[in-house]
DNA sequence: CTTTAACTTCACACATTTCTGAAAGAAGCG
DNA sequence: CGCTTCTTTCAGAAATGTGTGAAGTTAAAG
């Protein structure tokens, strides 16, 4: 272990600087997955924050970013369930925290997407007929499509096992 | 069943219309699921073709884009292995052709993916530690997608055994 | 070895997306 | 009930992405 944390808050600055590499980093491959690039960097800031939530001038400070920028990101990232909101009682401050199930409703989300796919490859082997080798082969796709949506369950009842057995939380 | 393919030629260009439709709403699904415009028109538009191949001009045609672009998303598509080229013996004509394990392909490049994240998050873990609420966090991510790693191996195996089953290709 | 057909590369124009600053909108506090 | 503080909305500027046309490259055919 080398300079990971030097007890505490010793030197704040580097520890800023470090948490800001993994942010960037993190935030970089969440883009590069498809999702738009303020959402990953929030997502990603809040994943490594201390309590797993922070304010909207504590993203905009962190981030460099305007409030307009957070306050659009957090819309986009409470739609997709990866972040709630919190009101702070007492406060006009807003808190916006990380999901516990973030990358569980991440997938879950992802049925919907299948089940319009499932709909789209379904019109297609309607409209050429299975007949057709292009019949045939979007038939494939839509089986492949209803096959993955029911192995994704399984395997999400799977993962909340392990995931009880591993970790308290 | 309605007016689909009025046996096999009597009205090619109400055809045409009807794959156009199938293949511009199956792109734009691609494209809602992060892929660039014009390779999801492309590899739409190899879907719906009969032989599963089309020559650059055909797709140039049937899409009304320029050479350039069709070579550009080709470029892309071989990349991610969704499709390989085809020289025409005794012509300067290539032929591009969707793989016929197209989605087991792309699921499995996803594997890449997985691999990059998990090394973000063990270096995620290894600044933070497991002593700090942030830490455990990240490792609970990177245990997810270690799971998931191990899970989609499996899941593709299943897959493999039920195409088999089901259809005869 | 030249011609010609097909594909590719590159610079640029157009379109889209993304973030900011300013103004308006909520919500506690005096 | 108005003041203050925080958040959101909106128009526009800046950055980014995407497709075209023209020139360049490769390879078959004469």
């Amino acid at each position: 272990m080398d300079e990971r944390r030097t007890d505490d808050r010793t030197d704040g600055d580097a520890e800023a600087a470090a948490v800001s590499r993994f942010v960037e980093r993190f935030a970089a491959q969440l883009v590069q997955a498809g999702m738009t690039r303020m959402p990953a960097r929030v997502f990603a800031a809040l994943l490594s924050s201390e309590q797993g939530a922070l304010t909207s001038a504590e993203l905009s400070g962190q981030l460099k970013v305007s409030p307009a920028a957070v306050s659009g990101a957090v819309r986009y990232l409470a739609q997709v369930n990866l972040v709630s909101r919190e009101r702070e009682p007492g406060s006009r401050r807003e808190r916006y925290r990380v999901q516990g199930d973030q990358w569980y409703n991440a997938l879950l989300e992802r049925d919907a997407f299948l089940r319009n796919w499932q709909t789209t490859m379904r019109e297609g082997v309607e409209q050429f007929g299975l007949d057709t080798p292009q019949g045939r082969r979007i038939n494939e796709t839509l089986e492949f499509f209803l096959f993955l949506e029911k192995e994704l369950g399984s395997l999400m009842q799977r993962w909340a096992a392990h995931r009880a057995e591993h970790l308290g939380s």
